[in-house]
DNA sequence: TAGTGGTCTAGACCACCTG
DNA sequence: AGGTGGTCTAGACCACTAC
């Protein structure tokens, strides 16, 4: 039962007591929580009350409801660690691709599909890629599926200077993926940069990715370049945020 | 007006519509959108078909709610970007530790409160730093904040023996800040492994750091390790996912 | 068929902000 | 004082899932 009368809303109320039964154990992960038509009854109040509180759990994404079935407590899901070590040349030099190589590492039954096509850059993109607004450029847009589930989506652009004649205008870009096929054409990469955040997803990205309310995605922008600096590619990448962490290491200096 | 016979839900259709006028910049960024009152006129629907719309976007984090004022189109946030360079020995070797030496470097006006305890190594703890469980670990917990607005929590834990009879035990470190005072007692740091994900805020982080809805907080886990490998500290922050973008570069190698 | 969550209405009162 | 969003009720029908 709620307190009309403690000033605090009453869906915070039930939310805050349904929270606490969950991290206590009560409700275990994948567990099925009372009814709304059973909660009206157990804290006496009107089902948008109960659905109030629930949406507050569901968007701290503690909770994910099934149309028909009920409200389950949300398992936890299995965290893919991305490690920069995927940018191997090693790696490249076996593997078709920093993502294929990545998955089969790890028991995935990887895919991916691609499309390809060539626009005039935009400001943003010839600002990172440092070239003349308009100039040509190759896009990549790919979406990366394991085991049938997507779980990335990425949009490479290069300028088209560097692609042409080259399998990276192709939708398969054989061995070692984009950036074998640029060192191939004399373009030795020399560093990555990658710019990581986090956001709300898109309803687009949220259908795409089938993602539930209330989770996130992690952005991350990689800029590749060149040994004398010159930006070769620009790699836009979303992912699920309950489905990946990213890793980072480097020696102190 | 919205379609009833579409199949499409009404308050789906209203976000939509909302949706693209404010990408269309029909309602720019800080404009006052219509009043819920004036929506039910203008769409023909009831109050909360209204209100589940703006739920949507707010989830979506592309509108803001004040009460007694208005629903408002969010402004875009200005981006801290967060180095590795922050980490580097010359900058601790002139400044106060990393937070103070960003925020300062950009003309903020730094503040933090700190709270130092210590206490037992939990599990995953004691797997970080591999030492024994319940070994003591100093424990320092950190709210940083830039003008007086919370913009990072940080809670670092490092084993007891690394930090006895150090400045680290105290809330004020010292020039350089903790890892200053790690080097100064023989632990000369190697390098630094850091592990980034995205999830949405806890009630209470999002009352710490002020976090509207639809906002997600980044998480960072750094974990620094002594030349010879011997973990030294875990830090486990959380930043406001619309405040703060985190950049990493390394050689292609 | 029965139970579940999803959507929607009409109306009410409260809390907050601005004039 | 008047307008705004915040909360809440009672009731209804629909869509999906299970048995």
């Amino acid at each position: 039962m709620v307190d009309k009368t403690s000033g605090v809303p009453m869906h915070r109320q039930v939310a805050t007591d349904l929270r606490g039964r969950i991290t206590a154990g009560e409700y275990a992960p994948g567990d099925k929580l009372p009814s709304e038509r059973a909660m009206i009854e157990t804290y006496g109040v009107s089902r948008l009350t109960i659905r109030e509180a629930l949406g507050l759990l569901r968007a701290e994404g503690i909770v994910v409801t099934e149309h028909g079935r009920g409200v389950f407590v949300r398992p936890p899901t299995s965290i893919q660690r991305l490690s920069r070590s995927r940018l191997s040349r090693v790696a490249r030099a076996e593997d078709k691709g920093a993502f294929l190589a990545d998955a089969a590492s790890k028991g995935f039954t990887p895919s991916s599909s691609v499309r390809v096509w060539f626009e005039p850059a935009d400001a943003r993109t010839s600002g990172h890629l440092r070239i003349q607004s308009g100039e040509e450029v190759t896009v990549r847009d790919r979406v990366m599926r394991a085991d049938g589930l997507v779980v990335q989506l990425a949009i490479s652009r290069l300028p088209r200077k560097f692609t042409c004649g080259t399998a990276i205008e192709q939708v398969d870009t054989g061995p070692g993926g984009t950036y074998a096929r640029l060192e191939d054409a004399g373009h030795a990469i020399g560093d990555f940069v990658e710019h990581v955040g986090a956001r709300m997803p898109t309803p687009g990205e949220a259908s795409t990715l089938q993602l539930d309310q209330g989770i996130p995605v992690i952005t991350v922008m990689r800029v590749a370049y060149r040994e004398d600096g010159t930006p070769l590619e620009m790699n836009n990448m979303v992912l699920p945020a309950n489905r990946y962490e990213l890793s980072y290491e480097w020696p102190a200096e």
